[in-house]
DNA sequence: ACATTAAGTGATT
DNA sequence: AATCACTTAATGT
């Protein structure tokens, strides 16, 4: 993973390997930050929350990125503001804390925190673009889209209440825009899970030459 | 068959 | 767009 000899051997001394199964809770709001995940394989969905436990869904880390918020955390020994949950089953690096801010005199790992933070303010200014000015029926579709890309299966296994949730909506509005992608052909719906025409959608757009 | 949970509906503000 | 009250449908035991 690094070229420079010293940071390679502590970092394969010191990481470990964890499997996740989807739908495990990570990180919780609060936590203290003892480790740093790097996601290998999988995907993670992260989420905000406010202070009586309504969620809101950030973005998505996928394979050889890594979650920003617990890098900023790790110095401070703060506790973390967000919730990460397994989209699809991970094998994550755990990188102690303590480590990652020691490793921080190897310019080879300053540069790769350096541009993970770059690549997750990036991410982070574009969802609270579409937080500001999305309708809801607009963000509802890109989170399922953005949950599709980040499994590669396209039927999503969540209720309705799950979305609604972590869309911060009532569960009824939810119901109703689902009902509306699905008259639009852009989806299928049953219990407990949707199913997302990616495909079909995306061949509609060239058509119309959008 | 019954209880529980998910989804659908209409009315109200 | 949110909230309520209620119905219907699917699922688990």
């Amino acid at each position: 993973m690094f070229t420079e000899q010293a940071l390679q051997d502590a970092f394969s001394t010191v990481v470990k390997r964890r499997s996740f199964p989807a739908g495990t809770v990570i990180m919780q709001v609060g936590d203290t930050i003892t480790q740093i995940p790097i996601v290998e394989k999988g995907s993670l969905r992260i989420l905000a929350q406010d202070t009586e436990g309504k969620e809101r869904f950030l973005y998505h880390i996928m394979p050889g990125e890594t979650c920003s918020m617990s890098l900023t955390c790790c110095e401070a020994k703060k506790t973390s503001g967000i919730m990460a949950v397994v989209e699809e089953d991970a094998d994550l690096l755990m990188v102690p804390a303590r480590y990652a801010d020691e490793w921080m005199v190897y310019p080879e790992w300053r540069r790769y925190v350096g541009a993970a933070q770059a690549q997750r303010f990036g991410e982070l200014l574009e969802t609270i673009e579409k937080l500001a000015f999305l309708k809801m029926d607009e963000q509802l579709w890109d989170y399922l889209v953005k949950r599709v890309q980040a499994t590669g299966v396209t039927t999503l296994k969540a209720t309705h209440q799950d979305i609604a949730q972590e869309l911060g909506s009532p569960r009824e509005v939810v119901t109703r825009l689902l009902q509306q992608l699905q008259a639009r052909g852009m989806v299928t719906l049953s219990r407990g899970a949707i199913e997302v025409h990616l495909a079909d959608v995306a061949e509609r757009a060239s058509e119309e030459g959008l």
